[in-house]
DNA sequence: GTCTATACGCGGATAGAC
DNA sequence: GTCTATCCGCGTATAGAC
């Protein structure tokens, strides 16, 4: 077994940051060889220029957070459970791995203008196991008949908010942050989400 | 009264345009200028660098849409009413002007870290009115006491970025795009939101 | 006030030595 | 395979004519 796979991974996750926090445009292609260690020809020379780094980072990224979701959803039998675990996953996944979700946050401010073709297949696949996973339920007779797409953008569009906002609410207002780790991200959204926000 | 005013909301309209589209490092300042219909030197003549120029955009397209919730909330009573009309006023706002919602979206992706102290500030108030709103419904006790960061984050995580899809939405399916008019966005999430997904 | 022409640095990409 | 040195275009910014 060669050192290669090891090298490449160094490389992405070191894209992957970079990315993450600067965007496509705003990324640096000698910082992230800085970060990865290595100079910026061998960068080149393993994976290829700007565009392709960022495809790659792109795709194991929503692979891994694909993967991990479909794990989740497999462990569980009704929907309420399923929606339970898919935030906790989702969040858990947001957290350690910023990348995805600043992507496709960046990606829905731009309209998906520099997503590549691939990129926005994963986007559809993240959002059609949500989809599929709201009409479980609603034929199941555990959910009311809601519209799946907007429930698909509330949970994304709030995990994704929440995770990325963590730390920036812990600095900004210590006393009342709101959640802040992936657990109680999950918990605080999934009871608004289950049961809404009306008292009855 | 002179035309100074006109050109340079022109201006500024075309910057929030490319900015929108393209990010802060994405944006061309040649571009903005070319939409705006002037020269480049024009621009820097009249308004100032790139960075004065996105924050004039960004404090303009806050203080537009905080100004217009406050409108809204005023003329409603309870707070659930204060949902709805908030909800509506955001996604019709979001709508017409996707600069405020795009920049909130990458600017959360990148921790804050491009943006203005005062556009820090600006979303500081847009949140703080989000939950003054939540508070105002437990104490008066409409709302069952749900965490009024989680909710703000529900709320605007929710309605850009289904504002800010819709086009999407609407190319890559058709047949169920989801909520696509500022209305209809406001509407389905006002339902989950104050009701939940769980069937009782 | 308006516009053309240009300076200048930054950053993506590669040639070529080893 | 690895690295240094360098190319070159692009984009911000401004000088200077009118």
């Amino acid at each position: 077994m060669s050192t290669k796979k090891l090298d490449e991974k160094t490389i992405l996750d070191a894209a992957a940051e970079e990315f993450a926090e600067k965007g496509f445009s705003g990324a640096r292609v000698d910082e992230i060889a800085r970060r990865a260690g290595i100079n910026k020809a061998m960068l080149y020379y393993r994976i290829g220029d700007k565009e392709e780094l960022y495809r790659r980072v792109i795709l194991r990224g929503q692979k891994g957070m694909h993967d991990a979701m479909l794990k989740a959803i497999e462990a569980t039998h009704t929907a309420p459970e399923t929606v339970a675990a898919m935030l906790a996953v989702v969040a858990e996944n947001a957290t350690e791995n910023r990348l995805t979700p600043s992507i496709m946050l960046r990606e829905i401010a731009g309209n998906g203008k520099t997503l590549p073709d691939e990129g926005l297949q994963g986007m559809r696949k993240l959002m059609d196991t949500i989809s599929s996973m709201v009409t479980m339920g609603v034929e199941e007779g555990s959910f009311r008949s809601v519209d799946p797409v907007t429930l698909q953008f509330l949970v994304t569009g709030a995990v994704f908010t929440l995770s990325l906002t963590a730390e920036m609410r812990r600095r900004l207002s210590p006393e009342k942050p709101g959640p802040v780790t992936p657990s109680e991200i999950a918990e605080a959204l999934g009871d608004i989400i289950c049961n809404g926000i009306v008292r009855r």
